[in-house]
DNA sequence: ATCCATTATTGATTCATGTCAAAACCGTAC
DNA sequence: GTACGGTTTTGACATGAATCAATAATGGAT
């Protein structure tokens, strides 16, 4: 969208981070204005992916990262016998991909959750531009390690939480990355099914459900299908902490 | 140890990468002969930390990565309410502290598992030699995926495995890693207690030990406290495919 | 508008693991 | 050697969430 209204278009292929809505979330935010032609300069025109498509697949050769420009990506890993993990939900401005980095194949696969676009970084050429730019260097390691960090956060939600809290926690974590967008973060539709969220958050299905229902009957949310309306953002935040209270 | 042989001992607060067993485990893995001193240069020649002691503690400002020399370190987070998550295990040649790269405090808390000797690299140093060193930054990115990947790994034991498959999963890990080593990856001794083990794979301490004996009975494994010796290895191997097996 | 496949909800039952409680073991200090 | 604090083990019991089973709702395709 924000593509679609650029007035000097150069190339047809090129992406233009200057005008892209998202640039003070994505990789541009940690790119000088002077600099950030360099960026653009590697970064190819985000393709559409339609919901269910892969953006790319678990163990074939390692290419590019990609940043969510519109709609909603989902990673995960497949073990050898088959069984699905879901690791992560990206929203635009968010880069998938960091788990593969220097590495040769794709450590998880990635699909469309929705209608997707998205802006492709041919890993290559990012490595050869972050020796150029340190300070995009520094925010590569920030970007990986929140992914470290996020990943922690959310073993620590399977081995210590209830099923409510890890909803719980789920639900606040998206409304918080709506808000960044500046859009509600009390008002907005789920990206992913509730099978997703029940494989992230190491549930069953029926498990997911129920919680919702109970959350609803307690006025906390109110949720039709995908479309969620957080009704007590504070009810919600004591239950993420409910657990410490009852363990101190 | 490896220090105390030095011949050319230029500085007593200078590391020897060049004469360290670990080289080919560790960073120096990445930089060429010929390019080491500019690591050696900025690494801190490393202090002893006895059991128990902190390394780097949780949203203290962040300095430094961690390589252990020897001994053990384990990592945590602690939440808001106090309650801890062990977030992983650290053997000898292996890099502590990634998770908290480009960020201003560290993100979590290490601590000496046993008697432990680290070398320490400042993070501006570091991050400067990256810079110049195209390939100890590819490495790093690699270690960091690295990290990733383990994290979802851990994630996916924690949503969708038994305690026993977890446990198994586990000693095989510590196994290989003792192998990588040239040590005995059948007979080691656990760097870390029950608890540790339990915390960090989200379990009981009773469960980890009933599974621990469970196993002994199965003759799979033979445990005297922390002396660990496996003795079936492809009993544990296909302990941890099982419950795939089951569900195709 | 209708049909079919997929997804979501609800209920009944089972089971792995947590919790509580107590005993056994271990290493360390005196 | 003995005594102490902290681990580790073992047992009995409770429970949250999985599983099994069925029904309801949704949404895309014709």
């Amino acid at each position: 969208m924000a593509q679609a209204i650029r007035l000097h278009q150069v190339s047809p292929l090129k992406a233009s981070c200057h005008q892209c809505s998202l640039s003070n979330l994505c990789l541009p935010l940690a790119v000088e204005e002077n600099e950030l032609d360099r960026l653009e300069d590697i970064v190819q025109q985000g393709r559409i992916f339609n919901r269910g498509e892969h953006i790319f697949d678990q163990s074939t050769p390692f290419r590019s990262c990609f940043a969510v420009k519109s709609g909603a990506i989902k990673t995960s890993i497949i073990s050898e016998n088959g069984e699905e993990q879901v690791t992560g939900f990206f929203m635009p401005g968010e880069l998938v991909g960091l788990d593969s980095m220097g590495s040769k194949h794709y450590a998880c696969t990635a699909r469309a959750l929705e209608r997707t676009s998205v802006c492709e970084f041919p890993i290559d050429r990012l490595e050869e531009l972050t020796v150029k730019l340190p300070d995009l260097q520094h925010h590569m390691y920030h970007l990986m390690s929140q992914e470290i960090q996020g990943s922690h956060q959310l073993a620590m939600l399977l081995s210590k939480n209830t099923a409510e809290e890890r909803i719980a926690a789920l639900l606040l974590s998206l409304s918080s990355r709506f808000q960044r967008r500046r859009l509600s973060g009390t008002n907005f539709s789920l990206p992913m099914a509730r099978n997703d969220i029940a494989n992230f958050l190491g549930l069953a299905v029926e498990t997911v459900s129920r919680v919702f229902t109970r959350f609803q009957n307690q006025g906390i949310i109110s949720a039709r299908g995908r479309e969620v309306e957080l009704l007590d953002v504070e009810a919600l935040q004591t239950v993420t902490r409910e657990f410490s209270r009852q363990n101190i």
